[in-house]
DNA sequence: GACAAACGATAACATTTGTTATCAAATATT
DNA sequence: AATATTTGATAACAAATGTTATCGTTTGTC
């Protein structure tokens, strides 16, 4: 699973076996809840195989806000960071193998490569793209109908409109289920 | 203008003194533009008195995605870092004082202060607390109605309401000035 | 003070989107 | 294979929101 990114860390073999060690793999059927609503984040999780939704419930009412697939990491950052409770829900969608980190050993790791400027620019340069990608769907929530952001998600994240069930997309696009099966019927009356 | 700042940054007099040095004072109306769109983000600039928005164009209509007043620093943030054409437009609402500093001096200075853990940390942190707005904005956009986001804006950011004209709050809402009329209206009747 | 421009409220109507219900197809479970 | 669950499409109706137009008020400019 690690070993892809070997050449990327300019570390000993040594710090770079301790590091992978800090990873536990845990295989996990669909529907798995990671971490509760409410709960305290203590786990970083990377995936190797599956896909998995952070979702928070809304009068009774799914509402998904992100998506994550093969090699991404996923957490409730905030609650990861700041040992808040957790206002997402973390859960599989597809039966899963995912990695973990507890947040203890990934401080002790960050403390240790803050002295090297490569990596901890990276880790910077990590935190402007994922403020960046935010913006971009935000504005793309201001910007566009959800017509338009359903053919935008097609375009730049065909993963989604291929492998996520339905329901999930349209709660992540902020429509109904029944409004994005219009939208789709519509597109297709178009072709 | 930068002297309230001054104990909170552990620098010498002399380096104090160079680095607000880099800065420039800046009187200007209502209404200029201090960024145009497609233009590479050069400044950064820190507003002491007045309202700057951003916004974009779409499709004939403005769209503004932020405001920001007294003691902020506002830059078209991914042009500015990557010299990259401005996807936004900055302008101010008022008659405004700001004081600007080139990429160049600041990338000294970041550089320079690099070496001090606690200013670093404090910048990785000014990052997170951002990208974590961002997310908050994000989710009222697909959680609440139209209503709900502007009782939020009352409360969260009551300089907005207050203080910015109401078309601009209803493009940053995402609906048109009609419909923010209307709410208005309709709160107004439940009192 | 006169005029123009900006701002905001409102009405009438069109369009978009949500809600509820029903049905069909695909998938999982036993 | 039989059954239950999940997923998705569609129709009918209700609610939310946009569009266009008009009017009055405020603000800025000369």
């Amino acid at each position: 699973m690690f070993n892809q990114f070997r050449n990327k860390f300019p570390l000993t073999d040594e710090k770079w076996m301790e590091y992978t060690n800090c990873f536990k793999r845990l295989e996990i059927p669909a529907k798995t809840i990671l971490l509760e609503e409410g709960e305290v984040s203590k786990r970083l999780f990377i995936i190797e195989k599956g896909i998995i939704r952070v979702w928070f419930n809304n009068n009774g009412k799914d509402l998904t806000t992100q998506f994550f697939f093969e090699n991404q990491s996923v957490a409730s950052i905030e609650s990861f960071m700041k040992k808040l409770p957790s206002p997402v829900v973390i859960e599989t969608i597809e039966p899963s193998v995912v990695w973990w980190i507890s947040k203890n050993d990934l401080d002790k790791i960050l403390e240790e490569i803050k002295e090297i400027p490569e990596l901890r620019d990276r880790f910077i340069n990590m935190l402007f793209e994922r403020t960046f990608d935010y913006m971009k769907h935000f504005v793309s929530f201001i910007k566009d109908f959800p017509t338009q952001r359903y053919l935008n998600l097609i375009e730049e994240r065909p993963q989604i409109t291929q492998r996520v069930p339905q329901h999930y997309i349209a709660s992540y696009l902020g429509i109904s289920t029944v409004h994005l099966s219009r939208i789709k019927s519509k597109l297709l009356q178009k072709k």
